[in-house]
DNA sequence: ATCTTGACCTAAT
DNA sequence: CATTAGGCCAAGA
C-alpha cells in the first residue's frame, strides 16, 4: 500500500466528529493538489478499516458521492445524521458551515 | 502487456 | 450560467 494512502488515512482519522471535509481537501493538504482522485480511490480501498470515518469526506460539493460504497444505501446518510449533520437528496445542507479543512485546521506539513 | 474505469478537482471555453 | 479537457494513478478485466 503506498505512503499516500496511508497518509490519506490518516488525515481521515482527524476529522472531529461532526464535521466534513472534501477529497480536495485531503489531496492539497498532502502536497498533490491534482490528486484527489487518489483519495477517492484511497477511500476505496480502505473496506479493511472500519473504524475510519469515511462518511466524512465527501466531494467539494457536499454531495454523498460515496454513498454506494457503503452497505446499504442510506447508511452513510444516518452515520452524519446522527453526527448533528443534515443530509436532504443526498447533499449536505450547509455544507460550508460544517466543512473541517485540513489546510487550515490542522498545522501544515513542514517541508 | 494494454485498456478501461473511477468515493475528484480545477481551469478554460 | 454549462460543458469540456486534462491531470492524477491504482486495480480489474
Amino acid at each position: 500500500m503506498s505512503v499516500f494512502f496511508e497518509q490519506v488515512y490518516a488525515v481521515v482519522q482527524k476529522i472531529p466528529l461532526g464535521r466534513v471535509t472534501s477529497y480536495g481537501a485531503i489531496a492539497r493538504y498532502l502536497g498533490h493538489p491534482q490528486s484527489a482522485r487518489m483519495v477517492g480511490y484511497a477511500m476505496n480501498a480502505s473496506h479493511h478499516r472500519p473504524e475510519l470515518p469515511a462518511h466524512r469526506v465527501v466531494n467539494r460539493n457536499g454531495l454523498l458521492s460515496g454513498k454506494h460504497h457503503f452497505t446499504g444505501s442510506k447508511l452513510m446518510q444516518q452515520l452524519l445524521e446522527s453526527e448533528g449533520i443534515t443530509v436532504k437528496n443526498d447533499q449536505i445542507i450547509d455544507f460550508k458551515d460544517f466543512f473541517w479543512d485540513p489546510n487550515t485546521a490542522l498545522p501544515r506539513m513542514e517541508i
